[in-house]
DNA sequence: TGACTTTTCGCACGACCGTTCTATTTTGAA
DNA sequence: TTCAAAATAGAACGGTCGTGCGAAAAGTCA
């Protein structure tokens, strides 16, 4: 993984740029051709990487996934468990749909659609890490609820869910209207749920 | 529209069709040839009633606009004005996704995907479609706040936008785990933001 | 029925797809 | 410096893509 050979090295860096291209034209719509195309390399020279197209999707998630645990999950945990570590997975998340190597948004979100009625790893991997992801957000809300920052009837499962919610839904709004608005909403509307947590 | 001559009747066949397909492999990655083998026709039969791939995108996204309309907020027109009217708009929608031609699920979701950066003539429609749809909800609220259902100071387009992400979290959620329970959750959703809408 | 319009088909095109082969170049250790 | 191993390139494959064209078939109305 850490580009010990050559190898590696462009493996990883094709990856970066897979990753950034599959946000804007999907992980089906990312074509062979154009990545290598975008990374200055021939096709079979790229393609001898990933022995498949199928490879290669699954690849992309699993660096994805590698990022989004690096930039959004690990840096919370450094945070007072409770509130401020939901508190800081919420603003992370929220930062990550906008990093620079993302620039279609979330690749996630494009993975739901592209992959929905696509059976098969990279359909299997996508649906693991959302699963992970949601198991998260439940699991930092019991530990609010340990630490008395919550309620303790509060349903943490459907806390992931509505914040989930939330985060889905801003990346369409802010693509339908004017963004920084759309961030504000999300804001807001994350903040009425964890006032909710809160109340007795 | 109302099937007049032959062309009309088989290019509005041809479009339910479509409409369906396009929910499972996306508008992009809906092919001429795979549309005109599902209806049985040839592909040049198929593709004389639009003329461009472009154009057949835009139609279906007109016809699922005109279904969405005849579905979801023409029946909710029928219900009181307030607070029932939202929760006929709520229902409708939920029961909307679930249409046996949307077999891939809500075609707008998928739609906001894999149109997202592709500017051009159906993502202008597909803009227009949710802008519009946002403006019916948060309409709707205002109406409930002017009959008193719901409080005075009720940011109505605040309430457009959760909705609107609720709606679109079940979507992503229902085909991550279990479907009835993502429902459920998603309809929690819905009436605590009711209730807040309510509560002065 | 006949003439005319509309609809559908068959065929072909250039482009690009994912993938496979065989060379060629580059790399890294002895 | 040599040499095997690893990485990349080049060319080609069978397919499918969106699209155009001219002929055939079906529909329409005097």
């Amino acid at each position: 993984m850490a580009a010990g050979t050559k190898g590696e090295e462009t493996r990883s860096a094709v990856l970066g740029s897979a990753l950034s291209l599959a946000t804007q034209v999907g992980l089906e719509g990312l074509t062979i051709g154009k990545l290598a195309e975008h990374v200055g390399m021939s096709k079979s020279g790229l393609f001898a990487h990933f022995s498949s197209k199928e490879n290669l999707q699954v690849a992309i998630l699993e660096e994805a996934v590698a990022r989004f645990v690096a930039l959004v999950v690990v840096p919370a945990l450094k945070k007072p468990r409770g509130e401020p570590r939901v508190r800081a997975l919420i603003d992370n998340w929220l930062a990550w749909s906008k990093q620079e190597f993302l620039p279609g948004g979330c690749i996630f979100v494009v993975a739901g659609v592209d992959l929905d009625d696509r059976p098969g790893p990279a359909r299997d991997r996508f649906v693991a890490s959302q699963k992970d992801w949601l198991a998260t957000l439940a699991n930092a809300a019991r530990i609010a609820v340990e630490e008395k920052h919550f309620r303790k009837d509060l349903d943490t499962e459907q806390l992931a869910h509505e914040l989930y919610s939330i985060a889905y839904g801003y990346h369409y709004l802010r693509r339908i209207g004017d963004p920084a608005r759309a961030e504000k909403r999300a804001r807001t509307a994350f903040e009425r749920i964890l006032t909710d947590a809160r109340a007795t």
